[in-house]
RNA sequence: CGAGCCGACCGGACGGCCGCGUCGCGGGCCUGCUGCACGCAGCGGGCCGGUGCCGAGGAAAGUCCGGGCUCCACAGGGCAGGGUGGUUGUUAACGGCAACCCGGGGCGACCCGCGGGACAGUGCCACAGAAAAUAAACCGCCUUGCGGGCGGCCGGUUCGCCGGUCUAUCGCAAGGUAAGGGUGAAACGGCGGUGUAAGAGACCACCAGCGUCCCGGGCGACCGGGGCGGCUAGGCAAACCCCACCCGGAGCAAGGUCAAGAGGGCCGGCUUGCCGGCCUGCGCAGGCGAUCGAGGGCGGCCCGCCCGAGCCUGCGGGUAGACCGCUCGAGCCUGGCGGCAACGUCAGGCGUAGAUGGAUGGCCGUCGCCUCGGGCUUGCCCGAGGCACAGAACCCGGCUUACAGGUUGACUCGUCCG
RNA sequence: GCCCCCGUAGCUCAGGGGAUAGAGCACUGCCCUCCGGAGGCAGGGGCGCAGGUUCGAAUCCUGCCGGGGGCA
């Protein structure tokens, strides 16, 4: 598990975060994020994560490994996450079985997809 | 040595860096209550570092059985419903396990079997076949009678035939018979003989099989032997059913303890829609109460003044959340004894996960094993890839299913040697 | 964690011991038409898997596999 402070605990945080949060993919991954703005967090108030892997991913073992995989890289890179509100990762089918540096190129990826200010993409909006 | 059969066990090893959880020890910060010598002590709560021990499985899985535990129901018995099904044991219990019996398979070690009852009753047995279950009808076979009739013989004859008789054979009727009917998964004992008009357990020998009685062995299922009787009985109960035995229901999200808040009302503040404070919960029962004032406020108390429609007591129930249940249990290991064994018993030793968005890990290195490719000194080197099935959630006993690779024991068959 | 139900053709469903396993839609080919549709004719294709009971199993029994639903 993640540092008691980091972890998300209920399932409205997880709905919260999932319908509101700003989405960004990834091959194997997706995550969602919240921005602090909008909430009475104070700069130094820890980030919730979450993570979820569903039974499409694998068995009972696979799922696990994924998850704890993910787990530890996102404890790396704690600093870099900080700055939202809460954050979900989303684990899909593809992750199952891959290399932990894969996984993590690809949360970066997601990251910095999901750290660039917001463009107006009509296209991307019709396509949703 | 080869082939086989039945078990038992293991199921990667070591190290480095960084993390997670329970518990213990110790520290810092915040905070509640109590005490006073007024900033300390005691008892708690929360958060953050440090440190020490421990931290997934043989199936943790499927949830197919059985139990413990908890709550509800319950005098006893019966009905309904469900389950089990050779015998004897074993056990907390079981649909598990062990030994044995019976049937089947294998040269054998050994394996497989939902393995009670089809004379308690009901039902089903397609197609084919004469017939599918009291058995009877049909074909066929045989005898007799009547009729026809190839042919033979005898007699008569007008030489055209006529009559009689025997008879291959055909038809009809009566009677006898159940041997035969080749279809089927299955056909009312089998083979041989006697017998007969033809036949038949009608009779005989042998065999199979049924019922019953006796003797012997076994706790028993059952086995061995003998006598007598009818001559003979189909299958399906994983069809209904009958018999014997067993079963109350739900499940740790069981259940228990403590219990906010929201909502409503009042007051205050101001940035007039927010913030802060105080009071108040629900049900039932009893009691008191608005001319006679319940109860509350001011006050040390009485008097007095003010507010006033609810208030008091008892019992019961309870959402979010927290805590308990929660891991020492039919426990594990070793040895002795009893038992063919399952198992029981005695002695000694061990201390063994308890999470709750859910810990038991992430990354890297060395070694080990397997596959492929290359080099070749033919058993080593180099490179690449892979290392099973699978993750506790109240706990046990089983069953079933999945599983790379490996260790080990007993036994059987074959070949060779001694 | 516990409980219940269902797997039959590409889809929706019948059939509950003896069938060549059916129906509708869909699919393929041909006819019709200038072409397409509609219509007509013909055809292909299936009992989730493995054992067992039975002479015989989609059907009965057992075990797996897959799917759906419910409880709090």
């Amino acid at each position: 598990m993640l540092p008691r402070a980091h972890r998300m605990t209920s399932s409205d945080q997880f709905a919260e975060t999932i319908s509101r949060g700003r989405r960004a993919g990834a091959p194997s991954i997706v995550i969602y994020a919240t921005s602090r703005e909008g909430t009475t967090d104070e700069p130094t108030a820890t980030t919730a994560v979450g993570f979820v892997v569903s039974k499409a991913v694998g068995n009972s073992v696979v799922r696990h490994r994924v998850l704890r995989q993910l787990r530890a890289l996102v404890a790396a890179r704690l600093p870099v996450v900080d700055g939202y509100h809460a954050l979900v990762v989303r684990a899909l089918p593809a992750a199952a079985g891959r290399p932990s540096a894969m996984l993590g190129a690809d949360l970066d990826r997601a990251l910095i997809k999901a750290a660039r200010p917001p463009r107006a993409m009509p296209s991307a909006e019709r396509a949703r």
